[in-house]
DNA sequence: CTGAAAGCGCTTACAG
DNA sequence: CTGAAAGCGCTTACAG
């Protein structure tokens, strides 16, 4: 049978007070009781029954974290981090992931939305889900979202400063000596993605430049490869192409290299999201990366001050990408790939 | 404030017990009274505490699960799994990383193995750690490990035959007519990748050849790169290479790119997991698919078996990769890559 | 079909 | 520094 905390205190000769006082660690404890105490807890291997805790204290100790998925490598980075700093604080990660057909998504997150089951919640979606902001505004939970670039609500957010990425990306290109520019942007429907596209276009405004082309798609290797043989066959090629993530500039490089189009050489590519590949297969790809796990730890921070009671509503804290270039650009050749001379 | 389950009795007219009977499904409740209780509880939006139902239930509905990393595709495939074979049991997920270091891992492992706090737990890990065992078994915590080859304990587990996989794959290279076989295998210290090394060198026994060249490495894509980067400057290559993982698979063919050796045309390239980008990314790469949706239902499965008290201790199923061979393998060119004429 | 009572295992004031 | 008492919000026999 397990041993509950009568059997702890009966086999050191205090109250159940004194043993909850050593368990939480409380100073006003004699040392000489305390001793018996982790004597008595050592003896009958003593584990508080953590329900019994969460019933008492009105308070669970588990943070619940609802992901879209699990295969980004950005959001399994923060998942992480947050995993990492939810442990320093003695907390538990309760883990859900969002399917995608709605019905689903409600089950899950009616499920995890119980006040008393979790203390609190950690949203890291790309899209933005009002009906959680509502229902867990209802259940009166504290949380917070974490790289949702919308916030019209009085709701506390952690975002990546996606302009300023896109824009960074553009002026690296600019400053190689690139004139012709193309994007294959992310799907209309997610800003992240929306936003590096508009980051690009204001840094060729600001130096009077059209862009080359701009494509969208959905961040997927496919859509590089696709978007970018359809240019080959069209002859139209830019001399350098910013791709919305990675896995289209993946995409894009795979299709490149069956036409045996050099990178750097004959084109530039740039991606974003610094994917564990890019530094990996050659060339290795220039990029941009996102401050994961400042995401994930400041999202911690945030929610944390929420359940303090820190009536902080509307807290929008605001991180930066590094643009990380490696073997992918280089000043763009004399002439384009289909230029004659 | 927070509605109890006194309120909802007081509102409904009836006693807690009734409530707690409709909220727990039951069916010996009057049809006016279950009307009435529902009433109430939508008025008062009222959500059942689930400490207070973990501590009188004397179970909490959550299931640990142990994971080594959030990187490894296959793992977060079977994370999901999990996950989803969880919720439709009304049960929640709670996830723990181990980190690399021990200490680390302790904590964690304390920190979920407390018995009312999980039900069970589920050890995803390719590494068999003793600790985490006695541990478990110790708190009297029922547990299944999923993926891990070694089961000399009376210890559930779910298993996928990587002796199999390994031969698979060798024979599907030996019926395309290939005879000089090389192989760069995963890490020493992996079961699984002593198995697949161990199915090849099987399949090769079985028609009398020897193994071309056998090295081994970490699941990474710099160790395919650097070892046939390395074969390549000895001029030394097999005519098609089995590779430990995808990544393995995916770094070797990055070093025959730059060196303008085709696959499969030259030499093929077999590899191990199914990674996304196996299928995406050109040549698509033959490799093996695991059975991860499988496993983690089966562990699901094996686990509450265990929970209902089954007494069902060292049950160990065993699960079967599937070939799936793409673009990567074909027949072997007449010569070697350094072979003269 | 329904409810009074006891109990799940802790923590929190309060009094000393 | 310590303990008696009440309470956290449910569920489980038991009796009716």
């Amino acid at each position: 049978m397990k041993a509950s905390i009568y059997d702890v205190a009966e086999r050191a000769g205090v109250s159940v007070v004194t043993v909850s006082r050593v368990i939480n660690k409380a100073t006003t404890v004699r040392a000489s009781s305390k001793e018996k105490v982790m004597k008595a807890i050592k003896e009958l291997n003593y584990q508080p029954n953590s329900a019994a805790q969460s019933l008492a204290r009105g308070k669970s100790n588990v943070i619940g974290l609802l992901i879209p998925n699990l295969t980004d490598p950005f959001i399994m980075e923060v998942v992480d981090s947050v995993d990492r700093a939810l442990e320093t604080k003695g907390y538990f990660l309760a883990l859900s992931v969002i399917g995608g057909n709605d019905n689903d998504s409600d089950v899950r997150s009616n499920f995890l939305f119980q006040q008393e089951r979790v203390d609190g919640v950690l949203i890291l979606t790309p899209i933005f889900e009002e009906n959680y902001v509502t229902s867990l505004k209802d259940k009166n939970i504290p949380f917070v979202i974490m790289d949702n670039q919308i916030f019209p609500y009085t709701v506390s957010s952690i975002v990546v400063d996606n302009i300023k990425g896109g824009y960074d990306v553009t002026r690296h290109l600019l400053e190689l000596g690139h004139t012709k520019i193309g994007c294959i942007g992310g799907p209309y429907h997610l800003l992240s993605a929306e936003h590096r596209v508009t980051g690009f276009k204001n840094a060729m405004q600001e130096v009077g430049l059209e862009p080359f082309v701009i494509k969208r798609g959905d961040f997927d290797v496919e859509t590089g490869y696709d978007i970018v043989a359809q240019w080959i066959q069209d002859k139209a090629l830019p001399t350098a192409i910013i791709c919305g993530d990675d896995h289209i500039a993946f995409g894009a490089m795979d299709a490149l290299r069956e036409h045996a189009i050099r990178v750097p050489e004959d084109i530039s590519i740039i991606g974003y999201d610094d994917h564990p590949f890019a530094s990996k297969l050659h060339p290795h790809l220039s990029t941009v990366k996102q401050p994961a796990v400042e995401v994930g730890i400041k999202g911690v921070e945030a929610l944390f001050d929420q359940m303090r009671g820190k009536k902080v509503n509307n807290i929008v804290i605001k991180l930066e990408p590094e643009i990380i270039p490696r073997s992918t650009t280089s000043m763009p050749p004399e002439l384009g790939i289909f230029e004659e001379d």
